[in-house]
RNA sequence: GCGGAUGUGGUGAAAUUGGUAGACACGCCAGACUUAGGAUCUGGUGCCGAGAGGUGUGCGGGUUCGAGUCCCUCCAUCCGCACCA
């Protein structure tokens, strides 16, 4: 009988789903174990067998961990809002929601293809209103609490306001924005909305007119890590700086926490620096400035308060607000015209310019704190207005930026490190004696550092500080397809929703663009769309795509939980995300987003854990071999091979990749019959006659016609093989171009288990005693895979199967119990075929994954002996079979009464003889 | 520039604590069987050499009886960040 994958594999798919097989309870009986994979976004263009491979990896460790007694939540969803949706929406007028459904049932079928033990009954979806209800009301919490900075935690606001009617703001320990102060009786006089404006600037989730990046192709607000190398990550588009009313979240506010819980998680080093190097943590001091003639004063950050002597300069931002007030009236207009050249500079252009150094001098001076002297004010676009004050203290002795200045605007250069010749370059380096610099003279840079900060804060200029490069999170999109606010305006006033009306269900509209003076699609909506009529009008934007996926991870714990996002029950025996998989791209976006929000819910004690992911592996990506063809000059397709040396006037296209053979040359028939543009083409053809092609590995796309799916591969070998190729191909953190060529030797390894059990047209097991020789075979076996699933090697596994079924079948072994222990062994892997195999070996079974896991007995592996190599000096001369047990002096004694021993010694005696026992034996000459 | 990772046959890759480098698989070569299938099975396959043997894990050093593995210098590739004061 031969291995019929295709039926085996359809039958099991019906089984599992009629038993339910894969659906899950909570049972306080057993151990939990979390195994979550990132959901995917359901795109227009399925699946190709690059995305299930992170699923493949946590599926396997799922059902291993299954096997091996715990209650494993192992669920899948959909990252259901986003941009192209909605870009379809505009182009065709279909509603978002018809092609999300449909795409879903798509990726639901690929999925399912794979034999997937995912329990769907858990099922989220982030742009059901079901879902998007708690994304609200988690917003709805963010929006009511600051964050204390005493307490170390997120906070009610109102115990804020009860201090504001108490004393003011004076003594406040909050995380804020604001820059006023006032007394409980300054508060207590203040209109409603100005009090709620100055709570504004403590709120987590807060309104704010902030610099965003405008994308004007999108129309549409993008977050930092939505912009790649200055232009949308997304279609490509232009990005401008502008100023405008969004909505963001305060997540500055946990920079320290998110940063010291990075300590606590297993994660790679590379990730955890990428997160290190977002928050982007430093430590200096505060000072302010004093402007000569005026009560202005400009506080600048630095880290380096011990150079303070070294100061001969200053440097705003354009942006900087100060800039207009001090400049002076003869350079006010060539201060407004750089500024306004800096202006129209995209944050590309800038990024671009690094070594072009431009500037302009504000006709103002400052007063140095320490030695009173004239320092001049200059503005200059390398100074960036959203980082630290927007000013810094320029020491160009100490920091090359500063010194490249101040040689390009002949600017004094003070020296103050002892014997530093800094005619050259700066001096960077903190390891410099301080000289010229008054109390600071000959400390070393680490204790000037504390003396400086020390003297700042007795004069009362500056105090020690620290501070990040994190910037709060845009949280406003001017778009469509994604979460309402769950907000009302009424006097101007930004109101939440009550608990009773959420969710605030997406509107309908006639079109998903924005209106024609600008406001966001959902300002089309009329008054009677809206689920809930509140107030002069609701919020019209839309939450970004982050929003939905800070938190999908916990509803799976209680997914049709009408009365919680998730009950504390259920989230107190799943806890968080045990090992969690998914792509690096996320890095610095949702799994930042996520920490996040999972420690404001664990601070208002919804969680019983402050990180959501204990454990993460990235998968690697799996790139497409691109076939790619030439085009000469006279319009003829030449075969790679047959290029001229000079291929002037030959363009390159891309071809799709299953009309090309395995030996890279092109069907020709079907590639006239696949483009219209190919269908007169002619060929100059290699010495064989062929039209070869040449391969470049891209990532997998549509538009290089690369793709590789999964369905084809499923149909042709069968999901277990697929499964286990993929996982064959290599680590699984590393990226690796897809090549369907070895598949045939997964594919045939599987025949060869198969045919362990139906050997003469039969399915046959012999219930004797198993031989030594299998039973050692499969113990090795047993240990080998489960060190391998340890250490998440699955490529190393598959292999160890191979050996496995290759000494079996060596063995003619068909022992009942050797058999069904590898079969357990290998269900995690290749479920539907050790199904298939389990059902005929114990037909009452309900399914193989009730068993238990097969348990290790060194006792199998022991040996009666070992072949031991021999070297003299480091070079293995010869091999001795020993038996196993002995001592090492008496593997000497048996190693030295040799003959052959006696010849390499060559009548010597060794100084010293290693032995490791059951390794290796040396002799030191 | 800074940070992280990776360099092993024709190819994907193994080698878990320093202990026979290249397991396993693809590809290739030779053969068997055959109702000629893209089936199955057997043997070979790092490089040099007829052979004994030599040599070999990006380059160059070091530690060690012994290094793919540990240390130092350099080189290459990939990824992330990038005027962060």
């Amino acid at each position: 009988m031969d291995y019929q994958f295709n039926q085996i594999e359809a039958k099991w798919r019906q089984i599992w789903q009629e038993r339910q097989t894969n659906k899950i309870t909570e049972d306080s009986s057993k151990p939990k174990y979390y195994v979550l994979d990132m959901f995917p976004y359901p795109s227009g263009a399925g699946l190709h067998v690059g995305h299930p491979l992170g699923y493949i990896a946590s599926d396997i460790y799922a059902r291993y961990k299954r096997l091996q007694g715990f209650n494993v939540l192992h669920p899948m969803g959909y990252d259901s809002f986003g941009l192209p949706a909605e870009q379809y929406a505009i182009q065709t007028g279909q509603h978002p929601a018809i092609t999300t459904k449909e795409n879903i049932a798509r990726y639901r079928q690929q999925l399912d293809l794979m034999g997937f033990c995912f329990d769907w009954s858990r099922e989220v979806r982030t742009s059901e209103p079901s879902y998007y209800k708690w994304t609200q009301w988690i917003f709805k919490q963010l929006f009511d609490c600051y964050y204390d900075t005493k307490s170390n935690k997120a906070e009610r606001i109102a115990k804020l306001v009860t201090e504001f009617e108490k004393s003011g703001n004076q003594n406040c320990n909050a995380v804020n924005d604001c820059t006023e102060q006032f007394d409980a009786s300054a508060w207590n006089q203040m209109s409603t909305q100005e009090k709620e404006a100055i709570l504004q600037q403590y709120r987590l989730a807060y309104l704010a007119e902030s610099w965003v990046n405008w994308c004007p192709a999108l129309g549409t607000v993008l977050a930092n890590d939505e912009i790649v190398n200055g232009v949308s990550e997304r279609g490509g588009h232009p990005v401008e700086q502008k100023r405008m009313m969004q909505w963001s979240m305060r997540i500055k506010a946990y920079a320290n926490r998110l940063l010291e819980g990075l300590d606590r998680i297993d994660w790679t080093d590379a990730l955890k620096e990428q997160q290190r190097n977002w928050i982007g943590k430093s430590q200096g001091a505060s000072v302010q400035f004093q402007v000569k003639n005026t009560d202005a004063q400009i506080e600048v950050f630095t880290t380096r308060p011990d150079t303070i002597y070294g100061v001969s300069f200053m440097v705003l931002a354009p942006e900087h607000p100060l800039v207009n007030a001090i400049s002076t009236p003869d350079q006010l207009e060539a201060v407004q015209k750089y500024q306004q050249e800096a202006a129209l500079k995209t944050e590309r252009d800038r990024q671009a310019d690094v070594k072009n150094i431009t500037g302009q001098f504000t006709g103002a001076f400052a007063v140095h704190p320490f030695t009173g002297q004239d320092i001049p004010i200059w503005i200059g676009d390398y100074v960036l207005a959203s980082y630290g004050t927007g000013a810094v203290m320029a020491v160009p002795c100490g920091d090359q930026r500063d010194y490249d200045f101040a040689k390009h605007f002949d600017l004094p250069i003070h020296n103050i490190f002892e014997g530093q010749d800094i005619s050259e370059a700066a001096y960077t380096e903190k390891d410099a004696i301080i000289a010229n610099s008054d109390f600071l003279n000959g400390l070393e840079a680490k204790t000037a550092m504390k003396a400086a900060i020390q003297a700042i804060e007795e004069k009362g200029i500056g105090y020690g500080k620290t501070n990040f490069r994190l910037r709060d999170a845009v949280f406003s999109r001017q778009r469509y397809w994604g979460e309402p606010f769950p907000v009302y305006y009424q006097d101007g006033l930004p109101n939440l929703v009550p608990d009773e009306q959420l969710p605030v269900t997406l509107p309908e509209v006639d079109k998903y663009l924005p209106t024609e003076d600008g406001e966001p699609p959902l300002a089309r909506a009329t008054k009677e769309a809206w689920s809930c009529q509140l107030g002069e009008h609701m919020e019209y934007n839309t939450m970004p795509g982050w929003a939905g996926s800070s938190w999908y991870f916990l509803r799976y714990m209680d997914p049709s939980n009408e009365q919680a996002f998730v009950s504390q029950e259920k989230v107190a025996y799943w806890q968080n995300v045990d090992l969690y998989i998914g792509g690096s791209e996320h890095a610095t976006g949702h799994l930042l987003y996520s920490r996040f929000w999972t420690k404001f819910l664990f601070d208002q004690g919804y969680l019983p854990f402050d990180e959501p992911f204990a454990k993460l592996i990235n998968q690697g990506m799996i790139l497409g071999k691109s076939a790619i063809a030439y085009i000469g000059p006279d319009q003829k397709m030449y075969s790679f091979d047959c290029l001229p040396e000079e291929a002037e006037g030959f363009r390159e296209v891309r071809i799709l990749i299953d009309l090309i053979n395995d030996d890279e040359s092109i069907q020709l028939e079907a590639l006239q019959q696949w483009q219209p543009q190919y269908a007169n083409l002619e060929f100059v053809k290699n010495a064989a006659g062929k039209v070869i092609v040449k391969r470049e590995v891209d990532k997998m796309s549509k538009r290089w016609y690369n793709v590789v799916t999964p369905d084809d591969l499923c149909e042709r070998y069968g999901a277990d093989t697929l499964r286990m190729y993929e996982m064959f191909l290599g680590p699984l953190e590393q990226s690796k171009p897809w090549d369907t060529k070895g598949i045939t030797g997964v594919h045939g390894f599987l025949k060869k288990y198969w045919r362990l059990f139906h050997q003469n047209g039969t399915f046959e097991v012999s219930d004797s005693e198993p031989t030594p020789a299998a039973l050692k075979t499969l113990h090795k076996t047993i240990k080998k895979l489960h060190d391998d699933l340890e250490r998440f090697s699955f490529n190393t596994g598959v292999s160890s199967f191979m050996i496995c079924v290759n000494e079996l079948t060596e063995q003619k072994c068909n022992n009942r119990h050797v058999l069904e222990q590898l079969t357990i062994l290998m269900a995690p892997y290749a479920p539907h075929i050790c199904e298939e195999i389990w059902a005929t070996l114990r037909p009452q079974s309900e399914t193989i994954f009730n068993e238990q896991y097969p348990a290790f007995n060194e006792a199998f592996l022991v040996e009666s002996s070992f072949t031991y190599p021999v070297s003299f000096n480091g070079k293995m001369r010869m091999k001795v079979e020993l038996p196993l047990g002995l001592s090492p002096a008496e593997i000497e004694a048996a190693v030295m009464a040799l003959p052959d021993t006696q010849k390499w010694l060559e009548g010597k005696t060794p100084k010293k003889v290693i032995i490791v026992p059951g390794k290796i034996v040396n002799m030191v000459l």
